[in-house]
RNA sequence: GCCCUCGUAGCUCAGGGGACAGAGCAGGGGACUUCUAAUCCCAAGGUCGCAGGUUCGAAUCCUGCCGAGGGCGCCA
């Protein structure tokens, strides 16, 4: 709202200027150092650069044209640096922000339609189920569930997958092994040598043992995988809208289907026996094979087929949440599809480091067939929910995160999700504590907002008014991280606050009480928002 | 050899063209008869891996080097 007001005036500041035109990008943002204003733009810097002038005398006539007529809210503007151009304003405007978040509420505060024409299908964790998910798979489950979350408060229309490899050799080597232990032998080469893997092979039913039959005791494996992972999911908080089946593909004739359908668009070729995709033509460095010489065909081929599927059922934007250990594959994925007639943005890999799982500063194997695994399961009954997810969620994706479980288990007192919690809870508890005393708040239009005026109260105003545009980057960049710094920055406004600010006291007065209150509150909308965005919940009381 | 990501305070990390680089933890010093001290405040801590380049301006963009992790199958 300030800013399109500030940008507008802008506009038109510069308009009266001869010789000069505005930057198409206005850049306006808050300085860190409050002795640049509340907003800063750097346009003249922009413009007499494109123009070659003086950028600090440009600077100086836009200052003073805006002095003349002052924006809404606007008390000063100043002219700084090399060309900056400083905006101070009135209090009012925070004031009004506070009204703003109190109006919209938990429901409209800080929600965009920019995402509405858009159906994403937001793909992730995938792990194989052949076994429970370990610790590293709680990254992709955090990360996707927040960013659905960010995504479906921008408009999006974000359905939640999950695809289950229940084909193949992976599937092969998981039966074998479960059989083997059965029978008290050492799993194949190849196989699965997890302890998992004799727990379950102890758990098989005779029958399904018995028969002696591959296919069945894979498909109790299967089962009994598939029934772990989404235990572990539910734990986390984590629901998926579509377990999708690899093997659904087969039964359906979604594979054979694309085959011909990428045979009729001319980008296939036989050679030694075998048929290859000519994805160097779509920005691959090499072609690829689709079907082996000996018949079978490839993952690839699959996961084609499985991405046409999702295009098939109305999704426009398909964004695959991958481990980085798969960035090569990101290209010969992407050439099919566009080899089957879709546009490259359509489909969207976010790659993230891996997460290196460290018990008690020893590194820990990770891989299920390796053995020595550390669970999602057992990270999340040490720690909890959410100080799992808060955790995940603390840094960007492109940076390796290393979780040491028993050390997050001997701090988890210390871990940031409960400062932002207790401040929610502190909220709450003075809220309640209010109605016992019969401090209500008054309406909101007889609240005196112009008393708010402390240094803490206008800074926790300032981060709630960054909401919006937090969420809308987070969103945009694919950046739930964001969403956590900002959710630990209110949470610190506000204990700071707290801590300097009466607001039941005696001595209060009572119209300073009334906005308090309301101040209050309005945190409270901030800190619920963002922490159920994040997936991590708001408890009233700690 | 080629490709991707990262290198910021003792540790874990934000910031990713803008004006003096921020937080948490650890360590030092303070603040509870008051609305929840799971809190707050103060002090201390940095050639933003190194070297060039682009720019009015670089931690941020480009190139090279160094270091860390991952990847380069008719595996999945």
């Amino acid at each position: 709202m300030i800013r399109q007001t500030l940008t507008e005036a802008l506009r038109a500041a510069f308009s009266a200027l001869e010789g000069v035109s505005c930057p198409e990008a206005i850049d306006l943002g808050r300085p860190a150092n409050p002795s640049h204003g509340d907003w800063s733009s750097n346009a003249a810097l922009v413009a007499a650069a494109a123009t070659g002038r003086n950028a600090r005398a440009l600077g100086g006539e836009l200052a003073k044209a805006l002095s003349k007529n002052p924006p809404r809210h606007v008390r000063k503007v100043e002219v700084a640096g090399p060309g900056f151009l400083n905006f101070f304003l009135h209090d009012a405007w925070l004031h009004e922000v506070l009204k703003q978040v109190v109006t919209e509420g938990v429901d409209g505060y800080a929600r965009w339609d920019f995402g509405a024409s858009r159906i994403v299908n937001l793909e992730f964790v995938s792990a194989n189920p052949t076994g429970p998910v370990h610790v590293g798979g709680g990254r992709w489950a955090a990360y996707g569930d927040a960013l659905a979350n960010i995504l479906a408060r921008c408009g999006y229309s974000v359905h939640k997958e999950y695809y289950l490899n229940d084909l193949g050799r992976q599937m092969e080597a998981f039966a074998a092994s479960l059989a083997a232990r059965r029978r008290g032998e050492e799993p194949p080469e190849d196989g699965y040598l997890g302890e998992y893997v004799r727990e379950w092979a102890d758990e098989m039913p005779d029958e399904v043992a018995a028969a002696n039959d591959a296919g069945a005791v894979g498909e109790w494996g299967y089962l009994r995988a598939r029934r772990d992972i989404e235990a572990s999911m539910e734990r986390l908080g984590v629901r998926f809208d579509t377990w999708f089946s690899e093997r659904s593909l087969l039964a359906t004739g979604d594979i054979a289907g694309v085959l011909s359908e990428l045979r009729a668009a001319g980008v296939l070729y036989e050679q030694d026996g075998a048929v290859w995709l000519r994805s160097t033509e779509y920005g691959d460095d090499k072609d690829r094979v689709l079907v082996r010489s000996d018949g079978e065909s490839t993952y690839l081929l699959g996961d084609l087929a499985y991405h046409q599927n999702k295009f098939g059922r109305g999704f426009d934007l398909l964004i695959d949440v991958w481990g980085a250990d798969h960035h090569g594959y990101v290209e010969r994925l992407a050439a099919g599809v566009c080899a089957l007639g879709h546009r490259r943005e359509q489909l969207e890999i976010v790659l993230g480091q891996l997460v290196k799982v460290v018990r008690g500063g020893k590194e820990a194997k990770i891989s299920k067939r390796a053995g020595n695994l550390v669970l999602l399961d057992d990270l999340v009954s040490l720690v909890g929910a959410d100080a799992a997810r808060m955790t995940f969620l603390a840094q960007s994706l492109d940076r390796r995160q290393v979780i040491d479980v028993e050390l997050l288990a001997a701090q988890s007192m210390e871990n940031p999700v409960f400062y932002v919690q207790y401040a929610h809870a502190r909220i709450c508890s003075l809220l309640r504590e209010a109605a016992t005393r019969g401090a209500e708040r008054p309406p909101m239009g007889a609240a005196a907002l112009e008393t708010l005026t402390e240094a803490r109260e206008l800074t926790m105003l300032r981060t709630l008014h960054g909401l919006g545009e937090v969420v809308a980057t987070a969103a945009l960049e694919r950046a739930p991280h964001k969403l956590t710094a900002w959710v630990r920055q209110l949470a610190g406004d506000f204990h700071g606050f707290y801590h300097d600010c009466p607001v039941l006291r005696s001595d209060v007065p009572p119209d300073v009480r009334g906005a308090r209150l309301w101040l209050a509150e309005a945190a409270r909308i901030g800190l619920v928002t963002a922490l159920s965005l994040l997936g991590v919940s708001a408890p009233d009381a700690m």
